[in-house]
DNA sequence: CATGAATGAGTGTTCATTCAT
DNA sequence: AATGAATGAACACTCATTCAT
C-alpha cells in the first residue's frame, strides 16, 4: 500500500517532471484522436482514452477543450513557420526544392487537420484569430523575397502559399503521401509560376 | 368566401407549390445559419429559425440533418462545376478572365463554408465522398485543356484549382470580397503560371 | 371543375353513407396497423396510411387516438362476449367444443392485441376501465353455469377464462393458428378440469 | 483527512462498489417507474427520477432504454424460473401448494408488468425473443413431470402455466394480492385439473 | 497529482394534433 | 367531407465539465 516510486531509473536526473509528461500525453492523444475521427467530432473522451489518462486529468492541464485546440494550433503554426523559413534567402530550386516539399508534406500530414479547422473557426474565436493572423503574416513575409513580385504583384506570395497548402491537402486527402514524382511536378509549377528567375 | 385568388398580394403567377417553397426556405435558411455560426456549429434549431418554419417541418423534407447538408454539398458542387465549364475551350484571358474570377468569387462566397466542411468530412461520409470525387474529377477534366500541361505535367490542373480555391478563400475570409484590383493580380498569376501560351 | 359524383352506380339506394365508410376504413386500418407494428408502436400515421385517408380525416371521426382505441376495445369485447354466450346453457363437449374453440381462436386472432393492450392500460384510463369491467363480469357470469363451481369454488370460471385466454395467446403468438389437434387437447383439459360432469 | 471509514452511517461492511449501487438504483427505479405509469409509458426521465440519479448516469450503465428493459426481462425470467423449479419432483399439494402459490403471486407482483410487456414485444425484438423462448421452454419442461400428461396430453403443462399466469394477473390487477382464500381455490383448480393423481 | 463516477444543459428527432385550402 | 402541410411539446441520447475520493 506504500506509494510505489513511479520511475525506478534515476529519480533525480529525470528532467521532465511527471506533470509535463501527462500534458504531452494529452496533446499527442488529441492529435491521434483528431486523426481517427476528424477535428470537429473529437470528444474529450477520445482524447483522454488515446492519452491513457482520466477525464479529471484533462482539466488539470487545460481550462477546457478549446484551450487544448488553441495550443495545438499554435504548435502547428510554429512548425509550419519553421518549414517556410528554410525557403528564405535565395530561391530553392530543382531537387532541393523537391526535398523541401517532401518535408512540407510531412509536416502538413501531422498538422493539417488542426490547421484547417483552425482556419475555419478563427473567425469566431478571438484566441485563434491572433495565432492565425500572426502565422499567416509571418509566412507571407518569409515567402516574399523568393517570389517574383515584380511580375505577379504583392499578392504573389499569398497565391503561392494558397497553392502549396491546398495542393498538399488534395494530395494527402487523396492518399498519395510524399510521392516523389508528384512533388517534382509541384516543384515545376512553383518554379515556373512563382519563383524569381535567376 | 368565393374561390380566392391563389396569391392576392403578388400578381405574378405563383407556379411553385407550397411544399417546394418550404423546402427551399429550409435550404436557404441552412445557408444563412451556416454563415452565422459556421458549418459544424449549426443546429437544426438555427436552420428552422432562419427558415421561419417549425422543427417538425424540417423532418418533412429531410431524413436528418446530414441529408440536408449532403444536398447543400451537391448543389454547391453543381454550381461550382457550372462556373468552371465557362472556362472550357480556349483559355480566357485579360479582363475577361477577371470578369470570370469575379463570378467565381461570388459563387464561392455563397457556397464556400459548405464546400470546405464537405471536403473535411467526405473521408467519413460515404454519401459525401461520391459527390466530392465526382465534382473534383469533373472540374479537373474541364480545366485540363486550358492549362499548359506540356510544361506543368498532369498535375497542373490540380495545382491551378488548388490555388484558385484557397486564394479565393483567403481573400474572402480576410474580407476583400470581389476587389477588382486583387482579381487582376490573381489573373496575372494564373496567366503566367498555368495557362497555355497562345 | 364540377364536383364529380362520387358513386356513379345508384346514388339514392346506397344505404351506407360515405362518412360511415370512412369511419370503418379507419377502424379496419387501425387493426391492420396494430397487426403490423404492435399496439403501442402504432401511430396515427400508420392508421391513416392503412386506411387510405388523410390525417385530417382521422380527427373528423375521432377526438383523438385514445378514442379510436377505446372503440376498438369495445368492439373486441362485444365480439368475445358473443362467442362466450354460445357456450351458455348446457356444457358444450367433444367435437362441438373443439369447433367452438376454433371460433374462439379466430376471434382472438383478430382482437387479441387490442384486448391485451386494453387489459394493461385499463388501470390508467377511466373509459377503458368501464369496458373492461363490464366485459369481464359479463363473460364470467356467462361461463359460470357450465363450470363445476361446486368442486372448484366461485373462482372456477375465472380460472377457466384465464386459461382459455392465455393458452390461445400462447398458441397464436407461437404460430399454431387453429391447429385442430391442439384444440382437441385444450378441449380435454377444459372438460376434465373445469366442466360439470354430466 | 485520515482515511475515512467507507460508510460511517451504516456499520455493516459496504462491499458493493459505487457503480454497482448506481446500476441497481436504476434497475429498481425502473421497476418503480413501470409500476407508476405502466411499461410503455415509462420514460427515461421517470426512471432516473425514481432512481435519484441524473440522465447522464443512465447511459453510463445502459446503451439505451431498450437494453435496460431487456435486462429487466431477463431478471424477471430468471426469478420466475426459480419459482417454478420449486415445484419440480413430486407434485406439491394442499397447504404446501397454497404456500407456493403465495410466493408465485409475490414474484409476479414484482415482475408482472415487465413480463407482460415483454411477451407482447418479443415478436419484434430479437434480444427479447431469445429470453422469452428460453424461459418459456425451461418452465414448461420443469412443469411437465408434475402434470398429468397421460390424461391431458403434451399441452397440459402449457395449459397449466397459462392458467397460472393469467389467473395471477387477474387477481393482482383486480386488487386481491395474496388473499389466502383465493389461493386455496386456485390450488383446488390446479389439483383437480392438472396434477397427477397420486 | 490522479481518478472516473456523476452531472445537466443542450441537441436531434418523433408524433399527436391543428388548420388553411 | 377531405386533404396534407405545418406545428411544437415531448422524448431519447450526448458530452463538456465537476468533484468526491
Amino acid at each position: 500500500m506504500t506509494e510505489p516510486d513511479d520511475d525506478p531509473s534515476d529519480p533525480e536526473v529525470e528532467a521532465e517532471p511527471r506533470s509535463a509528461r501527462t500534458r504531452r500525453k494529452l496533446l499527442d492523444g488529441a492529435l491521434k484522436a483528431i486523426d481517427d475521427r476528424g477535428f470537429h467530432a473529437t470528444r474529450v473522451d477520445d482524447i483522454v482514452r488515446h492519452a491513457g489518462v482520466s477525464h479529471g486529468a484533462f482539466y488539470l492541464y487545460f481550462d477546457d477543450k478549446q484551450e487544448l485546440f488553441r495550443i495545438l494550433a499554435a504548435e502547428a503554426a510554429e512548425d509550419m513557420i519553421a518549414r517556410v523559413e528554410d525557403l528564405v534567402g535565395q530561391p530553392v530550386v530543382g531537387e532541393e526544392l523537391v526535398d523541401w516539399l517532401e518535408g512540407f508534406v510531412d509536416a502538413y500530414a501531422r498538422h493539417g487537420a488542426v490547421i484547417r479547422a483552425w482556419m475555419e473557426d478563427h473567425a469566431r474565436d478571438r484566441g485563434l484569430r491572433k495565432v492565425a493572423n500572426d502565422a499567416f503574416g509571418h509566412i507571407i513575409t518569409d515567402l516574399a523575397p523568393s517570389v517574383d513580385t515584380k511580375a505577379l504583384g504583392p499578392l504573389g506570395p499569398i497565391a503561392m502559399l494558397a497553392m502549396l497548402e491546398r495542393f498538399t491537402y488534395f494530395a494527402i486527402s487523396r492518399g498519395l503521401p510524399a510521392d516523389r514524382e508528384s512533388l517534382r511536378a509541384l516543384g515545376a509549377v512553383i518554379e515556373r509560376g512563382f519563383l524569381k528567375v535567376a
